[in-house]
DNA sequence: TTCCGTTGAATTGTAGACAATCGTACGCCT
DNA sequence: AGGCGTACGATTGTCTACAATTCAACGGAA
C-alpha cells in the first residue's frame, strides 16, 4: 500500500478553496479588471452556493493582495500601479536569490536531483512558445521558478513566494510587454538550472538579476503611477 | 483641515480583525499550548459574538500559519519544531538582509531619518530589559526590525515579514534560550543601526546573520523533529 | 483475541434571513 | 444658487438553524 501514487485524497478541498482558485485564476485571465467590484451575491449564485464560502474565499484573496477590501463597501480588484510590479519583481529576486543560495549549499547529488526535476518543466515552455500563448507560458515560467525556491526547503520562503509568483501573472496580463523576447525565455532559464547545477553564486546573483530586472523593459508607462487601465478603461 | 492629525479614522476595525488580533496575541502569550484545538462556538460566545466572525479570524491566522486547520475536524495551534523555527530566522534574515540592501542604497539624508525612527525603539528596550519582562522586550525587539524592513519601502517584502515576526514572538515563548543575553539586545540593534547609516553593506550582512542565526544557541533539543511540547505538557 | 462494521457525539461546513453601514440623490432652507 | 440635512437603495456584516463530515467507542463475528 505504498508505491500507488497516494489516490489523491477524495473530496479533495475545501469549497471555499475551490472558489478562491477560481476567482483567483478569473483575475489572472483578467475577466475582472482592476478596480472592478466582486459582489459576493452574484458570485454565490453564479456557482450555486451560499454567501458564506465565497465571502471567505475573498477574505482570501484580500490577504493574498489580489483583491482590496473597503469595509461596508465590498471588494474590488487591487489596481497594479507601476510601482508595485517594481516591488513585486524586486522581492521575487531576493526571494530567488536567497534560495538560490540555499541550494548552491546542498550537496552536489541533491543539487542534481533538483536540476533534474526542473529540466521537464523548461522543455514544456517550448509549446507555448510555439503557439505565442503567452498565458500559458507565463504559468510555465512561474511554474519553474517555484520550483526553484520550494526546492530551498524553507516552507516560509515558499508560501510568501507563491504570492508573488500569483501577482506576477496579473504583471503579465496587465504588462504583456514585461515579458522578454522569446529566444531569451528558455536559454534563460536553462542557463539558471545550469548555475544552480554548477554551483557558482555569483553568477546565479547575475543571472537572477538579469531575468528578473524591470529595467530593460518599458514599464515607464504614461503616468507615473498612475493605475494601469487595462485595455477596457471605463 | 490639515495639519491636524488625520483624526485617526472612528469605528477603526472590522469584527473579525478585531478577534484576529486577541487570538494571535493569546497564542503568542501562550494561553493556547501547541496542538490545542481552537473551538469556534467556545471562542464565539466567549466573545459574545456568532461563530462568523470567529471563523473567518481562525481562517485568518491559518493563513499567517499560526493555526493549522484540519478539514471538517478544526482548527489547531501549529506545533512547532525545531526546523520551523530554523526556517523562520532563515527567512527573516533573507528579507533582512534585502531590506538593509535597499536601505543602503538611498541618499544619505534618507537613511538618517530611517534611523533616527529606529534609535527610539532601541531606546524603549531599556525599561522591559530592566524588569526580565521577555514578553515585552520580544515584542519591541520586533518592533524594530519591523521597522527595518518597512523601510526599504516594500510592501510585499514587509507583508511577508510580519507573518514571520508573529511567529518569532511564537518561537520566543517556546524557545526562551534563543534570545541572546541581555547585554548584547542593546548593543546588537544600536550596531544594526549604525552600519545602516555608515551603508556598508558588507558588516551589516554579518552583524544580521550574527543577530539571526541560531547557531550559537542550543536549539538541539530532545528529539530531532519533535514537536515542542512548550512547557505544560498533556 | 482480533478485526470489521455500526452507531453516536462533537464540530465544522453551508444556507438563508435579518440588521447595520455606506454612498447617492433628492429636496429644503438660507 | 449653494450648502446642508434626510430618505432611499445596495451591499456587506452578522446571526441562527440545519446538514455533512469526521473520529472514537462499542459490539458482534471469524
Amino acid at each position: 500500500m505504498q508505491g500507488v501514487q497516494a489516490l489523491s485524497a477524495i473530496n479533495s478541498r475545501p469549497t471555499a478553496v475551490v472558489i478562491a482558485d477560481q476567482l483567483r485564476e478569473s483575475i489572472i485571465i483578467g475577466a475582472f479588471g482592476p478596480g472592478d467590484q466582486i459582489n459576493e451575491a452574484q458570485v454565490a449564485n453564479q456557482l450555486n452556493v451560499s454567501r458564506g464560502p465565497v465571502r471567505e474565499a475573498l477574505h482570501r484573496l484580500v490577504q493574498e493582495g489580489l483583491l482590496l477590501s473597503r469595509p461596508n463597501r465590498g471588494v474590488f480588484v487591487q489596481e497594479l500601479t507601476v510601482r508595485d510590479v517594481a516591488e513585486v519583481y524586486e522581492a521575487r529576486e531576493v526571494i530567488e536569490c536567497a534560495a538560490a543560495e540555499i541550494i548552491t549549499k546542498m550537496l552536489p547529488e541533491d543539487r542534481a536531483r533538483i536540476v533534474d526535476g526542473m529540466r521537464p518543466i523548461i522543455d514544456r515552455m517550448h509549446a507555448p512558445l510555439a503557439r505565442d500563448d503567452w498565458a500559458q507560458l507565463g504559468r510555465i515560467d512561474l511554474e519553474f521558478h517555484t520550483a526553484l525556491v520550494s526546492s530551498a526547503g524553507n516552507t516560509r520562503l515558499a508560501r510568501a513566494y507563491s504570492t508573488l509568483a500569483t501577482e506576477s501573472l496579473i504583471c503579465l496580463s496587465s504588462f504583456p510587454s514585461a515579458y522578454p523576447e522569446p529566444d531569451r525565455v528558455i536559454v534563460g532559464h536553462t542557463e539558471i538550472a545550469e548555475l544552480l547545477l554548477e554551483g557558482s553564486m555569483q553568477q546565479l546573483h547575475l543571472a537572477l538579476h538579469r531575468h528578473l530586472s524591470l529595467d530593460d523593459y518599458e514599464l515607464r508607462s504614461s503616468g507615473e503611477d498612475d493605475a494601469l487601465r487595462h485595455g477596457r478603461n471605463e
